[in-house]
DNA sequence: TAGGCCATCTGGTCCT
DNA sequence: AGGACCAGATGGCCTA
């Protein structure tokens, strides 16, 4: 789609931020490793084993109670069910951000790529494509 | 096998 | 008090 639109400088920089080899196929596909795709967070019971029922503790005990240090700040304390609940919101706001990352993906030149973009890789190359942009808008 | 990328968990902090 | 946001840690998968 973007053949027409793309000069030289733009290859360039599409290159540049990424070096791969050229891509045989057009659009990032079936190499996507398994993503957040299907609502990740909808089984939220699975989370049940993660360190939950010590001896049916409400409390959640975390992995190497590290982080007491100066203990002058009160912990807040946080059952089983709260952390679960805290961990599907942050996997459904991680889920948000990827969505916000693929659209950001097909927003950018990415013709030049077999693999799939990375997210360091997706923002960088949108700082470049704008940055290139906007000189286009000023010098014409 | 090492390194990159990502998903997930977790605890801290900020905000409502 | 509880949710959003963030960063660190960890482990799995993939590729060179």
């Amino acid at each position: 789609m973007q053949g027409h639109l793309v000069d030289p400088t733009l290859i360039d920089f599409v290159n540049d931020v990424n070096p791969m080899e050229p891509a045989a196929d057009d659009t990032h596909s079936p190499n996507d490793r398994t993503r957040l795709s299907d609502s990740p967070w909808s089984d939220l019971e699975n989370d049940a084993d993660i360190c939950a029922v010590m001896g049916g503790v409400p409390k959640y005990c975390s992995r190497g109670e590290h982080g007491h240090r100066g203990r002058s700040k009160r912990r807040r304390v946080i059952t089983v069910v709260q952390r679960q609940a805290a961990n599907v919101r942050e996997r459904k706001r991680m889920f948000s951000l990827n969505e916000a990352f693929d659209e950001l993906r097909r927003k950018v030149p990415t013709f030049a790529y077999e693999k799939r973009l990375s997210r360091i890789d997706t923002l960088r190359l949108a700082i470049v494509y704008i940055s290139f942009m906007t000189d286009l808008l000023e010098n014409t």
